[in-house]
DNA sequence: CTAGTAGTGACAATCGTTTCCATCTACGGT
DNA sequence: ACCGTAGATGGAAACGATTGTCACTACTAG
């Protein structure tokens, strides 16, 4: 279990919303809108502005404590992330669920680009979608 | 040189607006956005609808003629693609400048993940970014 | 040529995100 | 424990990209 703790200490002070949007990222287990978190945090009884949400998980972002991907519609979701090692996933376009990924291949591809490109500084992309096993019915 | 006329086969009817969207895609010769592309054609005296313009866009990336691409700021930039061969990119952050990479490697990898993961009709994001070598003057 | 349908574009609406700013509060001195 | 203040909060407004609406236009099949 990733403690609160350590992530509030990485962005700030210590505020009771700021350890409410993380609680609530880890409790939810997997990649989330800051709408729909925002969300989640006024039904449980801990509201917060939605801008502290934003701002709270940008935080996290920057202290890498957590991963962001794009939806479909451009939304970005966001997942804590407990280990500081880069991570990529699988998730499910339906439900949201979320796998983490053995990368090796990529990264190892990726900085061979990155050194053969002529090019500085690269970053990289890495997102897969697909539909989870609960999900592909149909 | 892709020749417009392929690509307007694929869309729909043959109007002076998308031969111009198409023309300026293709003449851009990288990742462009709607609001950029409709700019220049503004000032090529060619002036097109925005709307129409967002339109042609989306037409050229359902016939497969299009790639598509997220910048950092979720604003979604287009790039003609004469071959129906599935393409992935290095992009500059600074001017917009592409090249296509070899992706082999990642779509190796990408199957394979689909295949070990239990999830279905797995679809694949693979960006890259960085600072060609005009830009990364600082 | 004409009918009929697909396309156009000005405008408004949406959606996610950011900025503003007046107000509040955590917390390192004292 | 008590301040003072830099940092944090949140409601409202601003923003930028994209999509919806709908009256009007113009391809194109016949
Ligand atoms: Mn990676
Ligand atoms: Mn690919
Ligand atoms: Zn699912
Ligand atoms: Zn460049």
């Amino acid at each position: 279990m990733g403690a609160p703790a350590d992530d509030l200490d990485l962005i700030g002070r210590r505020t009771a919303q700021r350890t409410s949007v993380v609680r609530a990222l880890i409790d939810h287990g997997g990649f989330v809108g800051a709408r729909a978190l925002h969300d989640e945090l006024r039904t449980q009884g801990a509201p917060v502005g939605l801008n502290t949400v934003y701002r709270t998980l940008a935080a996290l972002v920057d202290a890498g404590r957590a991963d962001v991907v794009r939806d479909r519609g451009g939304e970005r979701l966001f997942r804590h992330r407990p280990f500081p090692e880069h991570q990529h996933y699988l998730l499910c376009r339906a439900c949201g669920l979320s796998a983490p990924v053995d990368s090796a291949a990529v990264e190892t591809w990726a900085e061979h680009v990155a050194r053969t490109s002529g090019f500085a500084e690269v970053e990289h992309t890495v997102e897969l979608t697909g539909l989870c096993p609960q999900c592909r019915t149909t």
